[in-house]
DNA sequence: CAGTAAAATGTAAGCATTTTCAATAATGCT
DNA sequence: AGCATTATTGAAAATGCTTACATTTTACTG
């Protein structure tokens, strides 16, 4: 009826309202100097009787850029996305971004479908969260003209940046530490199918191991027909038993502690466990399995910050951003 | 130099190669019927020879909405939430919707600051998981002239939705049953300090004893001084012992079960522990935890979906949407 | 106080779409 | 063939902003 009638106001409200011309309501909206003071007064009076507030479409239009980046990722629920987006996120309002989320979970969808939306919304740039891009999705991704930086994958995207975590240094060193005590019966369970990855994964065991004039031949493959890693695992430690497990996943630490334990194998008495674990998970867990914690808040805040940047044109000297885990020592080890 | 000039292709550019007019262009695009099958096959050609993707800012500036949906959540790096995510962006996926996100976690924003952003970003609706909304958060969001619907929180906003979790009737039932077998040392452990959660968690126990005769005393709140609640369970139960505890947190479920182990308490022997608990930290557990399942995922798909109907202007016939939890019998109860 | 440079403001042309309305082409009917 | 419809198409206005360029004010200078 009567109240309902909300008059849509625009930057051309604001000027009549302020008895200027939009133009310096524009530029007052964008702080670009050059407007005295008392006129901007005038028009800052007239924003706030009138609640106007700038739109951002139409902002989007004229600006050719949407203040906006698109974060892709396999899946929300996990713990380390949850905190990889927090960080984002905290960055993204510092440098007044919004971020749209977008999962290549659902199979309905695939990247390409993915990309092809993205591309129409006019996002400044793009976040991918991915452990293992197809050859086939890496140039789709390629042939989009857009910033990227890539979480937790390194692309050979001239145009992209990588912010990852440097596993291969992490294991390098807590092998390192083993072999020299004279453990050597380590083995590492690991159900990634991705070559790159489980590569980048496996090459600091081996080079400790070399180093030492030894190899390395403990990799254990969690086949692809178990439908979860605890009835596989519950089935190999009922036959082995290995001085060191280490594993590089949080859905599988407990599982190699509890099927260790249910299999009469002490923890650490008899094996030292040691994963990728969030921290929240390992309160939960007795023994607290010794343990990598990946920065993933960092992870996301980082590849935010560097996204800026690229924005900004800021020159971004380096492409890929290494983190390192933090090990934390508990009650899953020895010492 | 000469590969980098990569013409920009817009509508006008499809209009030129198919030799139409861009009107055509713009009717095949929202396939409006009404174009002669020949000049929309000239047009579709156009479109892939050119690699046109239509512009979403410009469209939205013209059509006046923008096919995206701002979430709110207090943070990412709950598992619940993450699942909330999921089922949102998969029904959101469906309906063509794309969904920006927003934190109100870090100290940096007030809600207002939030909404803010949203408004001037022009989201055609926003969903908002919040357990705990101020009166003045409550009616910054009342004015918010936007279809709004609430995940996990009942509001009195007249121009909104609400989708939650029945928590009342649920533990109603559940305690139902140990007081018809003659337990009533029951406690419920919580460290939530609204007291409409609070009061709609309560009321369900509370009824239980009623309809009985009793009376339910045992709400035991954890102290907001405590940094967390593995310390506060301690220190209790190696005062207390109790036939049944029930908390509502994922992230107290654990720490009663171990509190309780760490103080000699067995489980379920001398007392039942129930919780609210995601099933896949309960297979993490031992014992694992008789536990209400939130139905995250299907919160956020419902909320998408209520979302969607309220923005196509299907009426909206109820306000409230309650889910029902799943009741899990593990190994830390009895029977 | 005229003259000029600098500051402030306004005008109008984009930005990439949709859509109303008018114009044209195609079809059917007699 | 001629006319009335109807199906297609195009022209142009509208969407809400930014900004280059033009114009008007203001402030200085001698």
């Amino acid at each position: 009826m009567n109240n309902s009638e909300k008059k849509k106001v625009t930057i051309y409200s604001v000027a009549n309202e302020a008895g200027v011309s939009l133009a310096t309501v524009s530029r007052v909206i964008n702080d670009s100097g050059l407007v005295k003071q008392e006129t901007k007064e005038k028009v800052e009076a007239a924003i706030v009787k009138l609640g106007y507030r700038p739109n951002a479409v139409a902002q989007g239009l004229a600006l050719k850029k949407t203040t906006t980046i698109a974060l892709v990722v396999p899946d929300s629920s996990f713990l380390y996305i949850g905190k990889i987006i927090n960080g984002l996120l905290d960055v993204a309002k510092i440098y007044k971004y919004n971020i749209t989320l977008h999962t290549t979970s659902s199979s309905i969808n695939e990247m390409s479908e993915i990309i092809d939306n993205i591309v129409k919304s006019r996002a400044d740039g793009v976040i991918i969260y991915n452990e293992s891009l197809s050859k086939s999705e890496g140039e789709v991704l390629n042939s989009f003209q857009v910033p990227m930086v890539y979480i937790g994958h390194k692309t050979t995207n001239v145009s992209s940046c990588n912010v990852y975590v440097d596993y291969s240094q992490a294991l390098y060193e807590l092998v390192g530490e083993y072999l020299d005590k004279g453990i050597d019966d380590i083995i590492l369970v690991e159900d990634r199918k991705n070559p790159d990855t489980i590569n980048q994964i496996i090459s600091g065991i081996s080079r400790a191991y070399e180093e030492r004039g030894k190899t390395f031949d403990g990799y254990v493959e969690i086949p692809e027909q178990y439908h979860n890693s605890y009835e596989f695992l519950n089935k190999y430690f009922s036959k082995h038993k290995h001085e060191v497990v280490i594993s590089m996943r949080d859905s599988q630490a407990v599982a190699v502690l509890n099927t260790c334990k249910e299999n009469g194998i002490r923890v650490p008495e008899d094996t030292d466990v040691i994963s990728v674990l969030d921290s929240r998970i390992n309160d939960m867990v007795r023994p607290r399995i010794s343990s990598f914690v990946i920065p993933s808040y960092d992870l996301g805040a980082l590849a935010m910050r560097v996204m800026t940047k690229m924005l900004n044109g800021e020159t971004v000297k380096e492409r890929d951003y290494k983190l390192n885990y933090i090990y934390e020592r508990k009650a899953s080890t020895k010492n």
